[in-house]
RNA sequence: CGGGAUGUGGCUCAGCUUGGUAGAGCGCUCGGUUCGGGACCGAGAGGUCGCUGGUUCAAAUCCAGUCAUCCCGACCA
């Protein structure tokens, strides 16, 4: 057996150790489907080898981000992943990013680390040579080996303490100029997306750790993925962690109303809606009853033993939304503050920490020493001293359900300006699916997403830092204005199998397939069938289809097995049984069609089929 | 780091409660029969039972520690 073949991929020499049984450890369709394939296999938590054919979806992946990278004007180059601990201490992340950089030191005591990013080397890179605004502006790249001591590596290539990522940095005089750049990054983001089959979103993010004030995730929506998303018909689309929902409005302005008949329980009660006329109150109702309020009278419930949202809710028979939920805590200058959020949602802690620095939670012993009682907290009759924030989205709640700030009892229609006053609005509860989009007022949705992409205007953040500078026209320096933008290649590969798999395997779309074409004989040894195999495939190959022929002696079933666990995208079945009569199947992996076609028909549609499929994705 | 779980031939797992001989299926090697959706028959190779220590005449099994891996949470391409 020829060891190489230039142009035929040889099933019979490849070496894909194919799994028959679904490895323990992989819980999601992408880590679970590349082990059974062949096409990677574990090294460490969160460390993988990637096998001839995974090693070949990659190389793909990542020629598909070097074009449209180049295409934009980027410039490729590859940099160190070892880098000294000088460059980390001077950028001042050298503690600030923590564990999670790998580091080491050499015989000579040097501290180096691992790299996670390239900002600081670019930076490096550029200051003492990049030095007047006639060399701007410049975009420079590489696709290398990135390495992050994750807290907890999980799911294959989807979290990787070692993964390949591209990442690309630019450099600007004008703020317009980078805008300009950035503009052309998410539309070639847009288009690796495209070129990767997926279905994605672009959303607004948190620029976290990297800094910086403008950024856009690029999401493969996916089950499997770890960021969620809430999106709209209307182009709205950002990450939950950020997103800002608009007014739910409707959905508050309720009314509590004591049920009107003699000896009720307040598990009775209703809540009907205050626009709503006011109920009729039947004339045996005792004068004193609450039924005779006003509908947005103060009205204090009797709610025994009922200390959060859900018993409350449960308890008067309403829905959760109905109702605002009270967090006590303070921030770092020791300022006790009260949030209030609608019930039904969580508070946000990113967004809780970029309004107030360092809050925490208020602990029982710190509640009771401060008079709040836990469980029954509310804005009305607080203490002077204590902060009232509340989330945006009630400012236009007039009528609030909350505590009563005394044990076993709740408000209803407490209402905002005449029974209490809110210091500070923010926004500080995390959006739900369903909340109202803060664009265009429709309900958003919700989906998971896997992060692949993340472009972000950092500023003069680095440059600064470093003392990254040019000469501009007048002479004087001028700190670069810097753009980064990072694709996560590895990550990459197994969103793509997250979006494309059946039961049986992978469904690759043509442009990252690690072949295009499968020639399938089903008997080896043949005169008939093998010759007619070895020239169709031959003939293929010729053509410039990428072509892998399954020449193992192994029976019908095994190749057909493995044929749709790996995933060809088109197959040509050869058996006995039609070239007899003339004819190949082809199979489509994609759809599971299967057509006969006659042996002299075979190869032209083929390659007509993978050229088409192959403009689709340009 | 907190919570949960698992470590037994290459893979998937049984055996552990109740200590005494290490097992099955798949895969692999050889021979034969088969050959269009993971064949069948026969023969065979292959295991420090994660590691360390303890209890015991005797430990895969009981005890302690430790390491690794996976899942949930806090961090992120």
């Amino acid at each position: 057996m020829p060891l190489i073949d230039a142009r035929l991929l040889r099933l019979s020499s490849l070496y894909t150790p194919t799994l028959k049984e679904d490895p323990v450890d992989a819980e999601i369709a992408s880590h679970r489907l590349l082990l059974r394939a062949g096409m990677i296999r574990k090294v460490a938590a969160g460390v993988y080898s990637f096998l001839p054919l995974g090693f070949r979806v990659l190389r793909k992946v990542e020629q598909i981000v070097r074009e449209e990278q180049n295409r934009i004007g980027a410039q490729e180059m590859i940099m160190s992943i070892i880098q000294p601990a000088e460059l980390w201490h001077e950028s001042g992340r050298w503690d600030v990013y923590g564990p999670e950089l790998m580091r080491f030191t050499d015989r000579h005591e040097h501290g180096f680390a691992l790299s996670p990013t390239q900002e600081e080397l670019i930076t490096f890179l550029v200051r003492d040579e990049l030095r007047s605004y006639k060399e701007l502006p410049k975009s420079l790249y590489h696709i290398q080996w990135k390495y992050r001591d994750e807290i907890r590596p999980r799911f294959g290539l989807m979290r990787g303490r070692e993964f390949v990522m591209k990442d690309c940095y630019s450099f600007h005089t004008t703020q317009d100029s980078l805008q300009e750049h950035y503009d052309a990054q998410s539309e070639a983001y847009g288009r690796i997306c495209d070129r990767l089959g997926f279905d994605w979103r672009a959303v607004d993010a948190d620029s976290g750790q990297i800094g910086g004030s403008v950024t856009t995730e690029f999401m493969a929506l996916a089950d499997a993925g770890e960021a969620s998303i809430l999106y709209c018909d209307c182009g709205f689309a950002a990450n939950t962690e950020v997103a800002q929902a608009g007014f739910r409005l409707t959905e508050y302005t309720h009314a509590y109303q004591s049920s009107t008949k003699p000896g009720s329980t307040p598990a009775d009660a209703h809540v009907r809606d205050s626009l709503d006329p006011p109920i009729d109150v039947p004339a045996e109702t005792p004068a004193d009853s609450p039924a005779h309020a006003p509908v947005n009278a103060l009205v204090k419930v009797h709610t025994p033993g009922v200390g959060t949202i859900a018993e409350l809710a449960s308890f008067l028979g309403i829905g959760e939304e109905a109702t605002v939920k009270a967090l006590a805590g303070k921030d770092e200058s020791g300022q006790l503050t009260i949030l209030f959020i609608p019930g039904n949602h969580e508070l946000s802690e990113l967004k809780i920490f970029k309004f107030f620095p360092g809050f925490e939670f208020l602990t029982d012993d710190d509640m009771e020493l401060s008079g709040l009682v836990k469980g029954y907290m509310g804005p009305v009759g607080l203490p002077q001293e204590i902060r009232v924030v509340a989330d945006k989205s009630l400012e236009s709640v007039t009528s609030w359900l909350v505590g009563a700030n005394e044990v076993d009892y709740h408000f209803a229609g407490a209402t905002l300006g005449r029974d209490f006053e809110i210091d500070t609005w923010a926004d500080i509860a995390e959006a739900l699916p369903g909340d109202i989009c803060s664009v265009c007022g429709l309900p958003l949705k919700g989906a998971r997403g896997i992060e692949v992409g993340q472009v972000f205007q950092l500023g003069t953040k680095y440059s600064e830092t470093m003392h990254a500078t040019y000469m501009d026209a007048e002479g004087a320096e001028q700190p670069f204005i810097m753009g980064c933008y990072g694709w996560g290649v590895t990550r990459s590969l197994a969103a793509v199998v997250e979006q494309y798999n059946d039961d049986n395997g992978i469904l690759w779309p043509v442009s990252v397939a690690p072949a295009e074409v499968a020639v399938i004989p089903l008997t080896t040894g043949d005169e008939l069938v093998e010759p007619a195999a070895e020239k169709l495939a031959e003939r293929l190959s010729e053509a410039g289809i990428e072509v892998v022929i399954d020449d193992r002696d192994e029976r019908a079933g095994v190749k057909f097995n493995d044929a749709d666990l790996i995933g060809w995208p088109y197959q040509l079945v050869m058996g006995k049984r039609g070239l007899e009569a003339g004819t190949v199947e082809l199979k489509t992996r994609a759809t599971g069609e299967k057509i006969d076609l006659t042996l002299s028909d075979a190869a032209g549609r083929v390659i007509t089929l993978v050229e088409e499929q192959r403009k689709r994705f340009l």
